[in-house]
DNA sequence: CCAGTCTATCGTCAATCGACGATTTACGTT
DNA sequence: AACGTAAATCGTCGATTGACGATAGACTGG
C-alpha cells in the first residue's frame, strides 16, 4: 500500500486546515472572468473610479458592484471615497498567501525531474 | 468625470476575454478547501496514490475523486496509473499563468506607493 | 476463475453562485 | 428644495457546485 508515499513522517500542521480555508477563499474570489478582469484593470492603471468599471467590464452595474463587493470582502481591493464615486485600488499582499503557494508549484516545476508525466487522461 | 483614470489609451488586448476565463478557471480549480489540501499535500510528498488521498482530505472517496477530477481537467494534476492504483503528481505549469498575475499584483505591492489606503470597509 | 482492491461514474439533493432589474442611499449641483 | 449621478442592496430565478451512497469497471492475487 502506498509505496510512492513516505510514511507521512513530516510536521504534520495542526490546523492546516484553516489554510487551506483561507487559500480557497482567496482562490474562490479570483475565480470568474469579470474578477479576474478587474484585477487586471486595477493593474494597469493604477486604481479606477467604478463606474469606469461598469463599462469596462461589461456587466449591469449590480453584478459590477456585487464583484466588487466580494473582491473587497476577499481584501482583494480598497475603495477610497471620492464623492459621489469610489475610487478602487488593488490591495496587494492580500493575494500574497496563495501567490505563495504557486510560487512553490512552479519552484518545484523548475527542480523538475518530471519522469515525463505519461497522464492517462 | 474619471480624473484619475487616463483615456484607455493602453494597448487594448483584443481577446483579453480569453485569458480571463483561462485564469478564472484554474483560479476555480484551487477554490476549494479540499483541492487546496490535495495539492499541498502533492507538494509535500512528491505524488500520492489516490486512496491515501482520500484518507488525508477525509471526505467520501467520490467526492475526492470528483475533486481530482476538476484539478486534472484544469490540468493542475496528473495521474500516472500503476495498476489497480493511479499515482497523482502535480502538473506544475500549469498554474503558471495565474502565478504570473499574482506575481505581477505583489510586485507593485513592492513598487507600492500606496496612498495610506484609508478605505471604506 | 472468483474475490478483493482501487477508481470512476451516476443519480440525487441541498446550497451557493451569477445575473438582472428595481429600489434605496448618499452625495454634489443647479 | 428639486434634480442628477454613482454605488449598494434587495428579491428573484436559473445554473452550477459539492456532498453522498450505490454501482460499475479494471485489474491483481489467491
Amino acid at each position: 500500500m502506498s509505496a510512492c508515499c513516505p510514511p507521512s513522517s513530516g510536521p504534520r500542521v495542526a490546523d492546516a486546515t484553516l489554510d487551506d480555508a483561507r487559500l480557497a477563499r482567496l482562490a474562490k474570489a479570483l475565480a470568474h472572468p469579470a474578477r479576474i478582469h478587474i484585477v487586471r484593470v486595477l493593474l494597469e492603471r493604477r486604481s479606477c473610479i467604478g463606474c469606469d468599471l461598469v463599462d469596462e467590464v461589461g456587466l449591469a452595474q449590480s453584478t459590477v458592484s456585487e464583484h466588487l463587493r466580494i473582491l473587497k470582502q476577499a481584501g482583494v481591493i480598497t475603495g477610497r471615497i471620492e464623492r459621489p464615486r469610489i475610487c478602487y485600488s488593488l490591495a496587494p499582499g492580500a493575494l500574497a498567501p496563495l501567490a505563495a503557494l504557486l510560487a512553490s508549484v512552479l519552484e518545484q516545476d523548475a527542480a523538475g525531474i518530471w519522469p515525463a508525466t505519461p497522464a492517462e487522461d
